[in-house]
DNA sequence: GTCAATACTTTGTCCTGACAAAGTCTTGAG
DNA sequence: CTCAAGACTTTGTCAGGACAAAGTATTGAC
């Protein structure tokens, strides 16, 4: 019971390529791992061996361990070794763009601009992009579908000197794709989501009921320097829409 | 333009005791950030200086910038050398507990424990913790206020086997806190937020109009093993409550 | 003055070696 | 048989050195 670990053909490391070394061994364990190889719960050879047996040093056999033990694929205890966790437990999604693209991209979504012009920034734009009141700020309005019916009413507010939008970019590409093109890279992002019932206008554009729950979501998203890229304020339908989230402790 | 850090008394690192030297390093250098020492954006001084006036080796150094960095304090570039984000950008709360805290804090929160029974999993609750439907289960259903005002109605699941609670406990303790003092260490959640109009029974309970906006929340914790340790389905007040997160972007 | 080649700085990767600490297993006293 | 002491296994921490790669700044040719 000294190890559970005896794979088909050794794991191979290639000197020769640009790819770290440590990066190998992690690729290379990981696919192990998916294909089930190494089954779960089961505990891998100790890093002394498994060093030895690819010709690497411990520490960069460490490095390959931990990187897997960061995404959640194995755990490690002194004394006792190192195990492949269940796959429920994997990893979180961290989040990238919206969420929509989850449930949307089995339905055919499309979405189409309402409105785009440059506002003045009010007192709660200014606020949540850090900028002072008045700043010239992009405001764009549009509305997204999935499977023929709206989804969302989604309401942007963008530095002028972070982006210059046009209609026909936002036609094609998503608002993040745009930023990110533009060199801007959205670091982290605050989100606040709540609820409330929809007003009459917004119960017509979103094709609800006057008074229907609305998820509301607000999100400010910023660059490493702490620079606001962009502030978003959004609505979704209750009915046809919610958020998932998978959350780590640390 | 070398280096932008000197510290009024330097940093000083005590080999005797038990805490880890990176750590200590670490820690160190995140309270000059924190106290402002270090500016936002300034570059702190490269591995090898650093690590040569502190007395350690380099790998320590590294470690400790590594370990401030996964935090999101400190930005590297090769070449270029290691700078404070700004405070904006920092840190994504990895979840813990529940978002309650944040809010409730404030606001003198207490809980009534309105029911407390073992019943049989239904194929909801089944479902979501992953047990035969029929498996004997403890429900809880729980009222939080804050300020003196209801704020959610809580229901939750947990397998008997997992963790056997009386209402004398859950008064005292959170349900997390119980989770941990019996040995089962949350580690990821998977959470769905949505939102729906408040039945009348739900409106009477929360002090709403009937038909008002909810806020809903599901969520099944899981341990390392891939256990399923609770599950929840809460109704929160959309009209005094809201989900506030910390999104990192890869 | 402009632009490309070069030197320099700083982080990234990798190695060998050593000891410490936390579990687990074995052994032996009672 | 029970239980504690000790041996063993495995991960955790740390040192010191070497070279590579990516930026930045400088220098020199034109």
């Amino acid at each position: 019971m000294t190890s559970d670990l005896t794979p088909a053909r050794p794991v191979e490391v290639d000197r020769s390529s640009p790819v770290p070394l440590y990066y190998q061994v992690a690729t290379r364990l990981q696919e192990l791992i998916e294909k089930g190889e190494i089954g779960v719960g089961a505990r891998i050879e100790n890093e002394v061996d498994l060093a030895e047996r690819l010709g690497v040093s411990r520490p960069t056999t460490r490095r390959a361990i931990q990187y897997l033990v960061e995404r959640g694929m194995l755990v490690r205890k002194r004394g006792v070794g190192t195990q492949v966790v269940h796959p429920k437990v994997r990893r979180p999604v961290e989040l990238s763009s919206l969420y929509d693209d989850l449930i949307a991209g089995a339905k055919e979504p499309h979405t189409t601009v309402l409105d785009l012009k440059v506002v003045a920034a009010d007192a709660t734009v200014a606020a949540a992009l850090n900028l002072p009141i008045g700043t010239e700020v992009t405001w764009i309005e549009r509305l997204r579908f999935a499977g023929g019916e709206p989804l969302a009413l989604m309401h942007n507010a963008i530095p002028r000197d972070v982006l210059e939008v046009t209609p026909a970019d936002l036609a094609e590409r998503g608002l993040y794709e745009l930023l990110r093109r533009a060199g801007h890279v959205p670091r982290i992002a605050t989100q606040v989501i709540g609820a409330r019932s929809a007003t009459a206008t917004e119960a017509r554009t979103l094709e609800e009921k006057r008074g229907a729950s609305l998820l509301t979501m607000t999100r400010t998203a910023w660059d490493d320097r702490g620079r606001a890229l962009e502030y978003g304020s959004h609505l979704y339908r209750a009915s046809r829409y919610s958020f998932e989230l998978n959350l780590s402790a640390g």
